[in-house]
RNA sequence: GGGAGCAUAGCUCAGCUGGGAGAGCACCUGCCUUACAAGCAGGGGGUCACAGGUUCGAGCCCUGUUGUUCCCACCA
């Protein structure tokens, strides 16, 4: 693989060879060693229909780095990846697929339906992964499954009947959130609610009893056909004596019940509501409380009810089919057939007509829409299954308690407790045909229902062999909920299950912390009696630049795999990576991912050098004996990075981390070590070459996780031991490589040198006039050494220890440990360089100033810690130092 | 109505357990010093939203205020 290396560093020409490689070598399989400790992190799954994202370009990024990392740590690591079938989402594209070709779904019947939903799936289905692979991600591929396949299906299923043997799952008429353009119910969570313009109207309708006019307000006229009752609150004073009366609904003219029930507030409009126990979630509660009759008037998909519907009911009732909590239906009449929208107008018309309207007020309020198409959700009493939460979340909530889930962020915990304590039932049956079919079977013969693991030809019963499967399917995230221990072989207990389950880490956004990170902790708990993972690594969104969310309709997404294109997918991972912090939402642009862009080529440039100088020597990656000063500062501060770089990782303090990295890359070993380095190289050293190669061996290790290809493709051109970056080892502290007194002498080289750049550069001397620079300093060792360094770096042509020194023609720099002269000759301006002395002395004697009034402060000096307050008198001597130089600096210009 | 986040340099954001404010980009100055101009050296720029409090010491902890974003909730 050695060859030129280009100047700048082209990803396009790596990432797929490397990538290949990498599989080449099956580096990302999971093998499955029981001698080592497992890592495993289960991918939320994308759904097959997705496109790769900024968002999952994230999510993956993010696991991608925690699996590295844990894999080079010697883990025996699986990342298993899949996708999601998405029920809901992948039929409304298929079904307008059909409509665009002049079907639909219900004339192709459901078999050919599913068909095509396969067929879909074939073809797209590896289009999002194929994209992952693109950034990078190092999942066993091996191990990827489908949340309908086989044995997620066979997972499903276990769950379904043993839930439902335990009662856990049931049957029934329930309010729901009815989605009438998905036609399909869907659960709590997939409603989201949006403000908007809507009135507000005050209707009157008469007592019977005593003939006066009760007023109530609604937000929905179109609903009152299906009203049951008026309810008052018991302790208002304004209706006690109406307790027991009847209203007449008007149109209708039926005679409904005056109930009392805490759900009127008497704060609110008149205190007076109108309850439709079929289309208002509020209403079916009073209902239940009061035995009011359901009357359902909406047809499901959003009409008003008519004869056929009508007779329909009536047919049920007659066979002994209908349930005892089977709404009944009402025929509307005039207003059948038409949408909710057109009876609203009709009815509040022949409302007015009739004058039982008595205003009309305007009114914003949260109208419940549904997520995927945003089409306002019918409240609706429907014969759905269900899941019993209340058992299930109970144990949910003890294990987060008791710290087996932890939340990264913590404040992550309190919204996940906030769901799981406020959840009603969970809605679990769609009417939808791309799903897992609920498996439970009803017999025509003898009306019995039956759910069975295994598929039924015949009545367990009565025999007869008329019977027929529920046609609803199940919600996506009923299979995504048994992701972490379906994907393992559960029910079976396999190898992996055994070996890597519970997983480890679950990365995802804190938008789906109720859809699936809640249920999947739950179920964990329920079937497989453990939490499926010990901490949930929650990120934000990415925006766009201007802090908006990326969405379809602003058209402001960016493609990642256009990003990846432009600067690599290094580049998109580290900038992804930098300034991430768990929880929070970032800002893309192209201005972060360039700097990115940019690190990655600075690497690589150091690389190239460092490869120039190695020529064909063959230079083995160990510390030589013999460390110079200058080896042993950056070997002591790549060790401290060492340190905390895996710190900071164990923390999940990945945007830390990679700060660092790029801090010690750039400033300590490209901008100085490496500078410093040339010395020694033009002289031939093979030491220095030894250094070299340890610290960027060290760097790519450190690095890998993060930009996984330039390190790979750098690690195969320098001296290497493992075959792969990816399976060679991760660095470790060494307590023996800590040299602080060579990182002190540096520090002090480094000021002294940094000074010498800051007056030249003040004065405007470019650096290819060289300089004799003269040191005065206590510290002669070190500046004896510093020598050859100023004339690399500080532009000195030569360098001179002095005990004293005097020169008008000199300009004077003092730092804390060295007074430095540079005889500039005519360059000088006296009286300038006299100001500039007297200035810099003011500053010092204010910064000892300030120093000293802490330490003349007895509370200080008492009760702020030891190390704090030697500090502090350090620095007062250090300063102290430093007014003394620059006072005899000044006395000597006279 | 309940809960949470954010508010730090012109812009985007770091700032881990409280010890005299940092990075990237942008800006200004000088450099093609042969690894890198996607670079090097230097520089300017911040009463850390506001008001109190705890502390020897607060960007960091506590209380309140303002602005902003988000989540949850059945507002008829």
């Amino acid at each position: 693989m050695a060859k030129e290396l280009a100047k700048q560093y082209d990803p396009k020409e790596v990432e797929d060879r490397i990538y290949s490689f990498w599989l080449k070598g099956n580096y990302f399989h999971a093998k499955t060693e029981n001698d080592k400790k497992p890592y495993t992190i289960v991918i939320p799954p994308p759904n097959i229909t997705g496109q790769l994202h900024m968002g999952h370009a994230l999510d993956n990024t993010l696991q991608d780095i925690l699996i590295r990392w844990r894999r080079m740590q010697g883990y025996d690591t699986l990342w298993l990846p899949g996708t999601d079938h998405a029920s809901i989402a992948t039929e409304a594209k298929i079904v307008e697929k059909l409509r665009s070709e002049g079907t639909s779904k219900e004339e192709l019947g459901r078999e050919k339906f599913l068909q095509r939903a396969w067929d879909w799936k074939k073809q797209y289905g590896g289009t999002i992964i194929k994209q992952l692979k693109k950034l990078g991600s190092s999942c066993d591929w091996e191990r990827e499954r489908f949340t309908l396949d086989d044995g997620c299906s066979k997972a499903v299923r276990e769950v379904f009947v043993r839930l439902y043997e335990q009662d856990l799952i049931y049957r029934g008429n329930r309010m729901v959130n009815w989605c009438p353009h998905c036609n399909t119910s869907i659960s709590d969570a997939e409603v989201e609610y949006q403000e908007k313009d809507s009135h507000f109207w005050h209707l009157l309708y008469t007592v019977k009893e005593t003939g006066e006019k009760l007023e109530l307000a609604t937000t929905r006229p179109e609903t009152m056909l299906g009203d049951t009752a008026v309810a008052v609150n018991a302790e208002d004073e304004r209706y006690k004596h109406l307790h027991g009366c009847h209203a007449i609904l008007p149109l209708l003219n039926k005679e409904i019940p005056i109930v009392c029930d805490e759900h009127a507030d008497m704060e609110k409009g008149t205190g007076v509501v109108k309850i439709t126990p079929a289309h208002d979630p509020n209403d079916y509660e009073v209902g239940l409380r009061h035995n009011l009759p359901v009357v359902r008037t909406f047809t499901y998909d959003g009409h008003l009810t008519g004869a056929a519907e009508r007779k329909e009911y009536e047919e049920l009732v007659r066979s002994g089919r209908a349930s005892a909590d089977e709404p009944e239906v009402l025929d509307c009449g005039k207003y059948a057939g038409m949408t909710t929208m057109e009876a609203r107008k009709a009815i509040v018309a022949d409302l007015e007509a009739g004058g039982y309207i008595k205003n009309i007020e305007p009114l914003k309020h949260e109208v419940g829409i549904c997520y995927r198409c945003h089409t306002d959700i019918e409240p609706m009493v429907s014969k759905q299954w269900f899941v019993r939460m209340a058992p299930l979340a109970e144990p949910a909530i003890e294990s987060v308690e008791k710290g087996e889930v932890k939340f990264v962020p913590d404040r992550f915990t309190k919204n996940y407790m906030n769901w799981m304590r406020g959840s009603r039932d969970w809605c679990i049956s769609r009417q939808l045909w791309w799903g897992h079919r609920i498996p439970a079977w009803y017999c025509d013969d003898c009306g019995e229902m039956t759910v069975s693991k295994t598929d039924i030809d015949s009545c367990p019963k009565c025999g007869g062999k008329n019977i027929q499967q529920d046609s609803d399917t199940l919600d996506t995230w009923f299979s995504s909920a048994l992701w972490p221990f379906s994907t393992l072989g559960w029910p079976d207990e396999t190898e992996d299950l055994k070996h890597y389950y519970p997983t480890n880490t679950l990365v995802t956004g804190y938008d789906i912390i109720g859809f699936w990170v809640s249920r999947m902790i739950f179920s964990g708990l329920a079937y497989t009696g453990k939490a499926p993972f010990d901490t949930v690594l929650i990120h934000g969104l990415v925006r766009d630049a201007l802090g908006r969310k990326m969405s379809k309709s602003l058209g402001n997404g960016v493609d990642p795999l256009e990003v990846i294109d432009k600067f690599g997918a290094d580049a998109l991972r580290f900038m992804l990576a930098t300034g991430n912090s768990p929880g929070n939402d970032m800002r893309y642009s192209d201005e972060k991912v360039s700097a990115s862009r940019n690190f990655a080529n600075k690497l690589w440039n150091a690389s190239r050098f460092i490869m120039m100088n190695l020529g064909d020597e063959n230079i083995a990656c160990e510390l030589p004996a013999n460390l110079a000063l200058e080896d042993k500062w950056v070997v002591s501060l790549y060790n401290v990075l060492v340190r905390e770089v895996t710190e900071n990782l164990e923390k999940f303090e990945l945007g830390i981390a990679v700060a660092k990295l790029y801090d010690f890359i750039w400033d300590v070993f490209c901008d100085w070590y490496i500078e410093l380095a040339k010395i020694r190289l033009q002289a031939g050293s093979k030491d220095v070459k030894k250094i070299l190669v340890y610290i960027m061996t060290g760097i790519l290790k450190l690095l890998h996780p993060f930009m996984p290809f330039i390190t790979e493709e750098i690690y195969q051109t320098i001296p290497h031991g493992d075959e792969a970056l990816m399976i060679s080892a991760w660095p470790e502290y060494d307590e023996n490589l800590t040299f602080s007194a060579e990182e002190a002498e540096m520090d002090r080289i480094m000021k002294a040198i940094r000074a010498i750049r800051n007056r030249r550069s003040e004065m405007n001397v470019p650096p290819s006039k060289k300089a004799k620079v003269i040191i005065v300093s206590a510290y002669k060792e070190t500046f004896e050494q510093a020598g050859v360094f100023m004339q690399r770096l500080a532009s000195a042509s030569e360098v001179e220890l002095v005990g004293d020194f005097s020169d008008d023609t000199a300009v004077c720099i003092v730092t804390d440990d060295a007074k430095i002269y540079i005889p500039m000759g005519d360059l000088i301006d006296f009286e300038a360089e006299k100001a500039r002395l007297n200035k810099e002395l003011e500053s010092a004697k204010k910064d000892l100033q300030f120093v000293n009034n802490k330490l003349n402060n007895a509370n200080f000096v008492s009760k702020a810690p030891q190390a704090v307050v030697s500090a502090q008198r350090e620095q007062a001597a250090k300063l102290s130092e430093k007014i003394t130089m620059l006072e005899e600096s000044i006395a000597k210009l006279g």
